[in-house]
DNA sequence: TGCCAATTGCAAATCATTTGCATTTGTATA
DNA sequence: TATACAAATGCAAATGATTTGCAATTGGCA
């Protein structure tokens, strides 16, 4: 039942994106393979430090991987974004910890959670709200499109 | 089947928040609660614009609101923040338009929105993505607080 | 090896939001 | 109705994360 962590292979995705495999694009990459849950920025820039790489150059990489659809972007409030690696498998949701920010999955989708999957979340016991927006294109938009 | 829009009374709502009633707070909570969609604080400045109020003034008044618990904040991206006023009835998710920004509003909550919830939704036809995020506190933390 | 576009570092700009402080205003009470 | 005090406001300045311009560096390919 328990998931092993497999670090994906950074320079082969980098490869397939067409971007040149840099020393912190691939640490970027790695260390988001092989965290439990999605990062904010601050952690990746700590975890990347040994390349002190600067600050917009991190803001830049995430930004080209969540265009390429490489990474994905959680926003969870007004000042708390974090990054994850899409994986192949199920799209995820995630519950967030006011207090320590810690972060766990839920391995469900819109589709299937109910009260359910968040009963699911043994780390938490108290959840006080919970945010959901669909974002898309409407009609109207699509028809002005074209 | 057709929703009534009913206008809060402002002043009362203030009054049992123990706020002031001053002009610039019973109108926000008056636009808020005319409004079909929730607004961005741009779209909350023009409403309010015959009162000439200062931004500083209307994003203290929005966060006393939210803090108080009348006014939700509803973060669809990083730099996407809508207010909307909390409504006894059902708390209610949202499908955005990432194009011209229209807001519509899902009447159901996560216990059972599915695929048809979206389907349900009339003027949108391409739903690129969607965010959802549980806040609470976890259990290691209700330990450490008490 | 050499070229060119992608990537980076650094500094400066941006921009929404917040904050400090003096002034004004709403409300409770005499 | 007058008085007093905390809440609310306006204004200007600070904040702080993120972005941008530009020159220098680096990776990938001929």
């Amino acid at each position: 039942m328990k998931k092993q962590l497999q670090p994906v292979d950074a320079e082969t995705l980098l490869q397939e994106h067409e971007f040149k495999k840099t020393p912190l694009r691939i640490m970027l990459l790695e260390v988001l393979s092989l965290s439990l849950s999605p990062l904010p920025v601050a952690k990746l820039i700590r975890k990347t430090k040994k390349l002190a790489a600067d600050p917009a150059t991190i803001y830049r990489a995430l930004n080209a991987f969540v265009e390429a659809g490489i990474v994905n972007a959680l926003t969870v409030d007004k000042t708390k974004v974090l990054y994850e690696l899409v994986q192949e498998e199920s799209h995820k949701h995630h519950i967030v910890c006011d207090s320590c920010n810690a972060v766990e999955s839920i391995p469900f989708c819109v589709k299937t959670i109910d009260q359910q999957a968040v009963k699911l979340s043994r780390q938490f016991n108290r959840v006080h709200s919970h945010q959901l927006a669909f974002v898309g294109t409407c009609r109207k938009c699509i028809r002005a499109l074209r």
